[in-house]
DNA sequence: ACATTAAGTGATT
DNA sequence: AATCACTTAATGT
């Protein structure tokens, strides 16, 4: 277990930081599915992600929920940077994608290392960064792309954090998702098996075109 | 065999 | 692109 660390995170904190992060993080895992954030939480640890990977959504008050950015290893939660050294609570909701494991950093040990440790630092504006870089790629994906070409970038996407061109997924997973009609998602879907992009099955779909 | 859930499709707005 | 209404196909009990 503690060699899970060692592996996704030597190369990012110098090793007093590992050490103290194994003192103080407790290992927690996921099952594909589960929630591990929901909206109106309020973050007492920072996730470190392990292994697997997390699914970021945001949702409106009548329940349309709407993905803004896989999380893979390496990577941590932008929302609860905030949420943690501020007072809000979670404005997101996080969702393992696959079985994934992770560490929980309590907050308090999180200022503590801005303070102590440059690779520290280092990590935490850089995960704000590339995080809100994902959210302006999504954005401009709504914004700019029609759904066709939204819709296969979320396939690309999805077979790429799980490692595997055979996604579980029904057309009305997608659709939530993209916060659009499953009708809608199976015609297009049907145009891209027609163009050889993908190939459809029942409760899953494989990609093609990578 | 029947019920349930996923996916396909024409028509309408 | 969304919604409705309906069909067909796959799967569970």
């Amino acid at each position: 277990m503690e060699s899970a660390l060692q592996e996704a995170y030597h190369y990012t904190f110098e090793r007093d930081l590992l050490k103290e992060i194994e003192a103080n993080g407790t290992y927690k895992r996921f099952k594909a599915g589960e929630t591990i954030i929901e909206i109106g939480d309020n973050l007492q640890h920072m996730p470190l992600l392990l292994d697997g990977a997390i699914k970021i959504l945001r949702e409106d008050p009548r329940g349309d929920e709407l993905l803004l950015y896989f999380l893979e290893v390496g990577d941590t939660c932008a929302m609860t940077l905030s949420c943690c050294l501020g007072e809000t609570n979670s404005e997101i909701r996080a969702v393992a994608e696959r079985d994934t494991d992770l560490i929980l950093i309590p907050v308090y040990k999180m200022e503590d290392w801005i303070a102590k440790y440059s690779s520290w630092r280092k990590f935490v504006f850089e995960s704000y960064q590339s995080r809100m870089n994902e959210m302006l790629e999504t954005i401009d994906s709504i914004a700019f792309l029609n759904l066709d070409e939204r819709l296969m970038r979320y396939l690309q996407d999805k077979a790429k954090i799980n490692q595997n061109e055979m996604l579980q997924v029904t057309h009305q997973d997608i659709a939530y998702d993209m916060n659009t009609s499953r009708v809608v998602i199976s015609r297009i879907l049907k145009k891209l098996e027609l163009d050889g992009k993908i190939e459809l099955h029942r409760n899953n779909i494989k990609v093609i075109d990578l």
